[in-house]
DNA sequence: ACTATTCGATGAATTTTATTCATGTTAATT
DNA sequence: AATTAACATGAATAAAATTCATCGAATAGT
């Protein structure tokens, strides 16, 4: 009853506003929009748009498909593509999510040897989800999730692939450069630079200053590693990455890796996957070149 | 391109096993079942289905469709009820899903209300996930998740309804009954009575045998509340479980609770939503329901 | 207030698609 | 070798979706 047209046409009409642009978009006359969906509402036996004015308004009912249709229509594109994948020889399509920007850095150093050493399998980067990565590994949005915090949860499981060390850094010049390590107090009179997220989901607060009940002197947030980057060179503040990505730029930059705490911050990357599913094998070549990758992993 | 019905096909011939018998419950001839086949497969370019002798078993790309139907057709499927209901007045169906026995023993109290107060909401209540009850949350196989540890991952919010002590509970006439409370190691030659979960997720043992690193003499476990009374009231075993369930049947069988340690082990159970969701009205019927009716929340 | 314009509705005609009917082919069963 | 169960196929038919031509209602511009 409910067809996969009928789906489109909600999401279409709800996306361009009005019946016509979405007959365009859709490739069909107004005409054969319009007696699609009167069709569909006398089989529901309830309208789906309410008309104001000459404005569409959806109902309850026209939101309940709407919803159904913004979860569904995607998967079966996902699977129509893999599926267009296969039958011209490719073994497959590969969507990896990730949430943390460190993880971000270490991607970059993977999927180019991937995808040369596997040009049969497409590649595609998610970063942003509406339920979280683990909701997005869940909803089949996503086939790995790539994190540093494993939410165990069950039908989930996790491969760690690569550890690295937290580490404050800052210009050469600064004051604390010289140190071994650092207090969470040495950070009181600091402004902290990090990426723009909740700073519970940042290391350096929640495991390092927050346990201390140390506040920072000032908190700025910037989106790209390289300004953030330059700005710490500036000693216009200091901020907390993975070690081994301060010291691919120390060339570069007048930058020092500092450990945080006398043990060190340390840090696992891990790929989530769903559990009890066959693993395609473009997925294990994944989690294989993953672990030899390990990019400055003696370090 | 992949149609409802083309899921329905590969759904129904992998439960059936033979395309005839297929076509007979989806109420076709078998001859238009081998035209739809035909045509779709000749559309994707792929075979979905390879001949085995006269059984047919499903190609790599049958298998990516019929992983698709599992997921997508009852999501459809859902929403066309809901909407049905909508249509005839309704206000709607509520799918709770839960994992643990002391939230159905406590549902178990709400529902007769609920169904009494709000008889135009259908209710369906779960217990079975694949995912987890988390993952069922996120997958929209249930609108409600009952649980006592509450997951927090983005996406999800969670509503406190039901505090309640876990106590242990032994036959009147155990050498433990006088107790006022117990210590771990005085579980050590008991015989301890569990649901059926895995002994992580038991609160007895996680929370209060593991700590102290005390090891039961046995452990047995039994499906239904009732016989696991039964066996603490003959002295066959002891059991956890809420204090207000234990004292609901004091009345009719000779059993004590006895605190869990000096301190007591209290549970509070939530309730989880997906958030940014416009609720519907009989959720928060449920809502309302849940936190005013808390039986026996004054013990 | 009038006009032009945009948007949606409708019935009839037409095209496309799905289904059936009748029959054929193949492989397993007895 | 005969029988049966399962699927394939072509032609005929039934059902459906789509278009065409046209109309009415709401809105913006003048």
């Amino acid at each position: 009853m409910l067809e996969r047209n009928h789906l489109t046409i909600v999401q279409t009409i709800a996306e361009v506003g009005t019946m016509t642009a979405a007959a365009n978009q859709l490739c069909l006359t107004q005409s054969a929009l319009s007696h699609a969906i009167k069709k569909l509402e006398s089989q529901l036996g309830v309208a789906i748009w309410v008309k104001e004015g000459r404005r569409l308004r959806l109902t309850q009912v026209g939101q309940t498909i709407l919803n159904l249709a913004d979860r569904v229509l995607p998967q079966i594109a996902h699977s129509e593509q893999l599926i267009a994948k296969m039958a011209e020889g490719s073994q497959g399509s590969l969507r990896i999510g990730m949430e943390c920007h460190p993880c971000y850095q270490w991607l970059l150093n993977i999927v180019g040897p991937f995808l040369t050493r596997y040009p049969k399998v497409d590649l595609d980067v998610r970063q942003r989800f509406q339920f979280g990565g683990v909701g997005a590994l869940l909803g089949f949005d996503i086939d790995v999730l790539v994190t540093p915090d494993p939410l165990y949860i069950s039908g989930l499981e996790y491969l760690p692939v690569f550890g690295y060390e937290h580490v404050l850094v800052v210009a050469g010049s600064h004051r604390l450069a010289e140190k071994v390590y650092i207090e969470p107090h040495d950070l009181s009179s600091e402004n902290v630079i990090t990426y723009p997220v909740e700073p519970s989901r940042l290391d350096i607060f929640s495991q390092f200053c927050s346990p201390a009940g140390v506040a920072v002197k000032k908190h700025t947030q910037i989106e790209t590693t390289e300004i953030l980057l330059q700005m710490v060179a500036c000693e216009r503040g200091v901020a907390a990455l993975p070690r081994w990505l301060v010291e691919d730029n120390q060339q570069k930059l007048n930058i020092v890796p500092i450990r945080l705490g006398e043990e060190g911050i340390f840090k696992t990357i891990n790929l989530g996957f769903r559990m009890n599913e066959a693993r395609p094998t473009y997925l294990n070549h994944f989690i294989d070149l993953a672990r030899e990758t390990m990019p400055n992993t003696t370090r």
